[in-house]
RNA sequence: GCCGCCGUAGCUCAGUCCGGUAGAGCAGCGGGCUUUUAACCCGAAGCGCGCAGGUUCGAAUCCUGCCGGCGGCACCA
């Protein structure tokens, strides 16, 4: 895998060049500045649906874009041009445009980016078509494209080289799209409930807010490491503090950990934090947003995310998934004494502490075997070091994680406000850290005398973008739904 | 990190099991064609098979290692 210049076969790019040079001797400029007056593609058929096999007007449309297909006829010729908004054909015909202009166009190559001056007809097989008057080239392109007919399908050069996966392929294009639709109507919907759009830093002397390994990396003139953001919960809670009482953020978190088809070491994340409300609140808004979500895009899929959606506590789930009942076997040596007797489950449950058993148990039992959308809620307190406790469910906090088609996509809690408490959470975190956890939550005493300030009772939600795209357009692979994916040099 | 599968012209693929010296379509090149739409027809050309070794008279095909990709596990939300 190669893309140096000269790995290109020199006929090919020779052909181009030489192109470009007999352009450049004509006196035409092959990369000009600007190309006013464009209408998109989608634009100037709307119109014209109804036009009958082989009818003709004088309406003239001004496009641009990528030459795709070119059937030749000699003294006429049909070219496929591609925009964003779709493809159209155009009719090139020498008696219109005279010899030398006919030439000219049907020199262009496949790729080069054009701009089409013409007028609307219904071709005799009834394709809207564009009968070309007058053309532009706007760039020439000098390296071959895709194939027109099959597209780019290897998946390595689909990610490396995205840009050719969106010349060549209408899906990836259409992808990229929706993903767009569902971030704006994500901030549509958070702005219009009064939450305010908030920017956190990335770079930060102390990481938190999740429970991952971050990066890290140096600042020269402070001569200090920083760490890139695994979170932005403890800023925003900060911003709670401070009255700003409907917060978002809506940007990349960094996790130093593996890839996989549902794990790209920087991803989108939301974050949003509304005072006043509980959990409970949380789930009505996170069911809410979703639902929008699929409206707006007209989502078509296996999923129905229709409210409500059942809400299962942690403890039945794993009991309905495995027969195990956590909420009796409430010590390491009970639960694995419990999966031992299960014929359920197999589980390697040396050198694993309880809350990361009773996490395996979830993740291996309960979340693949979801399909539509349920909220699991009330976790254990170990495995949450920033909610808030249960308020009648001792050992357990009010947390809860939204799952749908397998995966994990959303995480929120009532947020824990007692300083005091969260300082022995911090506390613990630290021992695990001790004890050899890489992951654990480095203490962070800036947040704590934040706490101290007084944080109203509030609502949080963390909620992955990217897991929300790959739902939202039915993909199975994170790198599907990532212009350009972590991969290896 | 481990296991499995994969890597052949610019692109999409066949050929690998059962070694015999690489092929098709598209694109490109030359020519023809005023309603095609995977346009079509004729002609010439293009890859030595991810990389490096090995086995063999002979390797794209078998073996080893490495690189890259995909999937799974581990790890992890």
């Amino acid at each position: 895998m190669s893309d140096q210049p000269t790995d290109q076969p020199s006929e090919l790019l020779a052909a181009r060049r030489a192109k470009l040079e007999r352009i450049r001797a004509q006196g035409v400029e092959p990369f000009p500045h600007a190309f006013p007056g464009v209408t998109p593609i989608a634009e100037a058929q709307a119109p014209w649906q109804e036009l009958e096999a082989g009818e003709e007007r004088d309406d003239a449309y001004r496009i641009a874009g990528r030459l795709a297909a070119r059937r030749g006829q000699g003294k006429m010729a049909f070219l496929d041009i591609v925009d964003r908004s779709g493809r159209m054909q155009v009719q090139a015909r020498a008696d219109v445009l005279g010899e030398e202009a006919m030439a000219q166009l049907i020199e262009f190559d496949l790729g080069d980016l054009v701009g089409i001056d013409g007028t609307i007809f219904s071709s005799r097989s009834g394709e809207l078509t564009l009968r070309v008057t007058g053309f532009t080239l706007l760039a020439k392109s000098l390296r071959p494209p895709p194939d027109k007919h099959h597209g780019l399908q290897d998946v390595e050069t689909r990610y490396r080289r995205r840009e050719l996966d969106l010349i060549a392929n209408e899906e990836a294009r259409e992808l990229f799209v929706t993903r767009a639709k569902i971030v704006s109507e994500l901030r549509r919907s958070l702005d219009d409930d009064g939450f305010i759009e908030v920017e956190t830093p990335v770079l930060q002397p102390l990481y938190g807010g999740a429970l991952a390994r971050p990066f890290i990396t140096h600042h020269n003139t402070l001569d200090r490491d920083l760490y890139l953001r695994i979170a932005t919960e403890l800023y925003l809670k900060r911003c709670i503090v401070g009255g700003l009482e409907r917060v978002y953020e809506l940007g990349k978190d960094f996790r130093n950990e593996g890839l996989s088809t549902k794990h790209n070491p920087e991803f989108t994340m939301v974050e949003w934090y509304e005072a006043y409300a509980d959990y409970g609140d949380a789930m009505d808004r996170v069911e809410q947003l979703v639902i929008g979500i699929a409206a707006v895009i007209n989502y078509d899929g296996p999923v129905d995310f229709s409210a409500p959606w059942p809400r299962i506590p942690m403890a039945q789930a794993i009991k309905d998934a495995t027969g195990i009942d956590i909420s009796e076997a409430t010590d390491r040596d009970t639960l694995v004494a419990a999966i031992a007797a299960s014929d359920k489950v197999k589980l390697d449950v040396e050198d694993r502490a309880w809350p990361t058993l009773v996490d395996d148990l979830l993740s291996k039992y309960v979340e693949p075997a979801i399909t539509n959308p349920v909220f699991i809620t009330d976790y254990p307190t170990a495995l949450s070091p920033f909610a808030k406790g249960h308020r009648s469910q001792p050992g357990l906090v009010e947390r809860f994680e939204a799952f749908c088609s397998g995966m994990e996509f959303a995480n929120a809690f009532s947020e824990l406000n007692d300083p005091d408490e969260q300082r022995r959470r911090f506390e613990d975190q630290v021992r695990l850290a001790e004890s050899g956890d890489e992951e654990s939550q480095p203490y962070d005493e800036v947040f704590v005398q934040a706490l101290e300030q007084g944080m109203p009772p509030t609502a949080g939600v963390g909620l992955g973008i990217d897991r929300l795209v790959m739902l939202m357009t039915g993909r199975d692979s994170i790198r599907e739904v990532v212009l350009f994916p972590a991969m290896r040099d």
